[in-house]
RNA sequence: GCUCCCAUCGUCUAGCGGUCUAGGACGUCGCCCUCUCAAGGCGAAAACACGAGUUCGAGUCUCGUUGGGAGCGCCA
């Protein structure tokens, strides 16, 4: 029997961070294992689910690079499938017709819950044998054991056990003749073979009745596996407010792929110390049965660290590709600048997201448009500022090659000549060179505007010095 | 209310009865380096929720308390 995983969202938004996790999860396990990776599609919730919703995840696993072996399988295209497995159940006694009123349903919630008990339905036509009538309300309902309770290991939480006197005769069929949740998820993992169950906490509850359905379809219960949930940095649930964003709102927000991954393998699983992880790395060493059973929090801080790793890390050329993307997302042309694997480097050490390289990278492809006024005051209006610009502007037009070195090799040599500390010669240039007094090394800098547009600046810049 | 799950530095975690005067990472703070900003180096502060047991010995096992969380749908 092949090791078989599955990733089943349902397409009421986007992929979120949560949803991610447990997709990487899946994903790393099946490969791992070498098994395969099953997406499928939980869409039988008609009334919420939404064709830009299953792009949205669909466009975010791709972004993550984890491709499914097989899927994206739709539910609502399998119901015939779960009416002729419930007409099965119909037939062997396991399910029943029930024919209550929603508001009857609801009363009866209340009046159990007015006694201090758990609001369950009461199998009121679990054992009456009525004739099959055509009511719009009819629901078909499972025939949940009475005695005795359910057991399973769960890989992440451990022995787990819940007393079939907890659970009641839930809906397998609505009235709408589309199955419920716990009745397509038992039915499709069964189908599709899927050996080991990797989901939210959330369904530890759902769980003990998917097994009843296991046992009353004479099917194998799989392995379960369910993972503790994130939380936002103050500890709450993920909601709007904070972070529950769409995987694709990380790349707006500058995030490699590869970082968001490392982060989120790290988030309730780890190896010894290890911190970064490459792709292969997490394949080989990843174990489900490793991943902490407490909720964890979303830390921004940590994800930034591990994204400026990769900046300083990774090929700049990969980096570069990602880098092009925000530079045009914010109006600028790559063409009119340095390439983009050179600013790479020159800011990988100086910020944490791809945006940020972007902004900051704004001053070698467009104009000088502000000029930081503490700036020019300190810096161009020191005695010794026109001097070191001039020089800068003959020596840096002068040069044979224009490569960072011969920058540097003019830089110093301008305050050898002067007689000048190098923050006498830098700030004064670095100045000209962006308009500001921030930026990365001034051979990166100046090197990075290119010589025609180098000199230009200074020219400008001279024009601006008080003497 | 009922059922289930969870509990080590602020955060992510190591720890699988003695090697724990509890280790690493992010963050924070200090020092060094330094052309700015960073990055880097060095160092510091910082945790076993509480209470009973079991045991020669408990962060590690058991129970309870407290505190979090999830579920109790014709949502998934």
């Amino acid at each position: 029997m092949t090791f078989r995983t599955r990733f089943a969202p349902s397409p009421t938004g986007f992929l979120h961070i949560g949803g991610a996790r447990t997709a990487l999860y899946c994903w790393l396990e099946a490969r791992h294992r070498g098994g395969e990776f099953v997406l499928r599609v939980e869409d039988t919730d008609r009334e919420r689910s939404t064709d830009e919703a299953v792009q949205a995840i669909l466009d975010g696993m791709h972004w993550l690079g984890l491709d499914a072996d097989i899927g994206p399988i739709y539910q609502t295209e399998r119901v015939a499938r779960y009416r002729e497995v419930a007409d099965k159940l119909l037939a062997e006694g396991k399910a029943y017709w029930a024919y209550e009123t929603r508001e009857e349903i609801d009363a009866m919630r209340e009046a159990a819950r007015a006694k201090g008990e758990k609001p369950r339905y009461n199998g009121y036509y679990r054992d009456r044998n009525e004739p099959y009538r055509d009511d719009p309300n009819r629901v078909l309902r499972f025939k949940n054991p009475l005695q005795g309770s359910v057991v399973f290991e769960d890989k992440v939480k451990g022995r787990i056990e819940w007393s079939n006197s907890e659970l009641d005769d839930f809906v397998l069929m609505r009235s709408d003749g589309f199955p419920t949740y716990n009745f397509a998820v038992v039915v499709d993992d069964m189908d599709m073979g899927i050996t080991e169950v990797i989901r939210g906490d959330d369904h530890v509850n759902n769980t003990p009745r998917q097994i009843n359905v296991y046992e009353a379809l004479g099917a194998p219960v799989p392995v379960f596996a369910h993972l503790p949930m994130i939380l936002g940095a103050d500890g709450q649930k993920l909601s709007k407010r904070h972070g529950a964003v769409g995987v694709m709102q990380y790349r707006e927000d500058g995030y490699l792929p590869e970082a968001l991954l490392n982060y989120l393998v790290r988030l309730g699983w780890s190896h010894g110390d290890q911190e970064i992880f490459s792709r292969p790395e997490m394949i080989e060493l990843f174990d489900i049965a490793d991943v902490n059973s407490s909720a964890s929090r979303f830390d921004m801080a940590k994800l930034g660290w591990l994204n400026q790793q990769y900046f300083k890390n990774e090929d700049p050329a990969r980096v570069a590709v990602e880098l092009v993307w925000h530079l045009e997302h914010i109006g600028i042309d790559p063409a009119t600048g340095p390439a983009p694997a050179e600013v790479v480097t020159a800011l990988a050490d100086r910020v944490q997201t791809l945006k940020e390289m972007a902004e900051r990278a704004r001053v070698w492809y467009t104009p000088i448009t502000e000029w930081d006024e503490k700036a020019v005051s300190k810096h161009l209006g020191s005695a010794t500022a026109p001097a070191v610009l001039d020089k800068a502007g003959q020596k840096l037009a002068a040069l044979d090659q224009w490569t960072v070195e011969a920058v540097h090799g003019v830089i110093e040599a301008i305050a050898a000549e002067l007689e000048l500390g190098m923050g006498k010669v830098a700030q004064p240039l670095r100045v000209a060179m962006t308009g500001t007094q921030v930026s990365p090394s001034i051979d990166h800098t100046v090197y990075l505007c290119g010589r025609e547009n180098a000199l230009a600046r200074i020219v400008e810049a001279r024009s601006r010095c008080v003497g």
